[in-house]
DNA sequence: CCGTCAATTTGACATCGACAAGTTTGGATC
DNA sequence: GATCCAAACTTGTCGATGTCAAATTGACGG
């Protein structure tokens, strides 16, 4: 199964990936991913029937690692489940600084450019990952409001993020504000998602 | 100052809103601006330097627009503070899923790749509307809490209607069911910032 | 009527994604 | 071990794009 290239598939995934983050979307080019896993021009095409496959699969791996990146953050935390809610926030926030293209990439699909099963499963998992901490953190509450919670939870940990890589909040501030800025967010996040079970404070 | 096209400028910015909205980001081409416009392909050079000069002035205007959609729905709700930021949020919300593509562009400025300092106003100016809804909602507060808030505020309506917008949010659900999300998000938001405030509920 | 200058066009170049056709390689089969 | 085949890869090509340079057109003041 190895020919020239042990194994040109991940090779040009690797390749994709570092491209991604130096030179985001609009850099992003196949013939560029080829040069660097020295192939030729069409060499991709055996493995990614377009650009657009090469990029659904970079997302899907970025999605693998963003819920890696949760659970582990999860595990350092208190087994107290507002801690984990707040922990796997934290890990989502990580994930996006470290990885901001990948990040970008995962969350903007345009008119579903590219949408591959896999991608979707693995944007699905995510999305439950995140849910089960908020059902652990509510175990009293109604379907609809651990919905309802799950969705401001994420929307506010990704709202927050997103607009800190575009530089739309935290004007002027280092790494540090901008870091305690996160805490501070989640903790309001975290208060308002326990108050929804009944905890009034 | 008119030529053979009354206002080619103009018109190149109105071809290119509409053929964003139908193709996205990445069908977003200089030549069927031009074409549309009923102009050479090199014509809009001498109107815009490149195609992110001319993606940078659609977003400019955009963020306008997203500020005119604000403050008009601000207008319309009740002269309560909290009101008027609920409001200024379905606003928000609006604007986005009416010009989804536009709304995308705005806030997925990759490294920057577009950035002029009319863009920056804009969305400084954007920034600001927000800013003084919260201030006006909590007279009383410190300011670091009226950043605190401020951001906490954007962050979950822009989180909220992002993921709406990629599809993560509301799986399976119909507009009117989206809608209340998006109401019901609102209201949790209101209500933790408004406590910030030190109105207990 | 003419010259000047901005607006526009025509033409060119490098690059891109995708496709077609040819070439190499590894390994299964006999 | 020789043969053959399918997969992996290369070379070449096409239409399209962004950007630049040079030619052309038109308006407007003198």
């Amino acid at each position: 199964m190895a020919y020239h290239h042990g194994d040109l598939r991940e090779a040009l995934i690797t390749a994709g990936r570092s491209l991604l983050e130096e030179k985001g979307l609009t850099g992003f080019t196949l013939r560029e991913c080829a040069r660097r896993a020295e192939v030729s021009h069409a060499a991709p095409a055996h493995h990614f029937k377009s650009v657009d496959d090469l990029l659904a699969e970079i997302a899907t791996q970025g999605f693998g690692q963003l819920m890696e990146t949760m659970a582990a953050e999860a595990r350092r935390a208190k087994p107290d489940p507002a801690a984990r809610l707040v922990a796997q926030g934290v890990g989502y926030m990580a994930f996006a600084a470290a990885h901001p293209m990948l990040f970008r990439l995962m969350f903007y699909r345009e008119t579903e450019r590219f949408q591959t099963p896999a991608l979707a499963e693995a944007a699905r998992a995510a999305r439950a990952l995140h849910y089960a901490a908020v059902e652990a953190a509510l175990p009293l509450a109604t379907r609809e409001t651990k919905v309802r919670m799950s969705d401001f939870a994420w929307a506010t940990v990704h709202g927050f993020i997103t607009l800190l890589l575009e530089r739309q909040i935290g004007e002027g501030e280092n790494a540090k504000a901008l870091r305690a800025r996160g805490v501070a967010i989640l903790a309001d996040m975290a208060e308002t998602v326990m108050r929804a079970g009944g905890v009034p404070d």
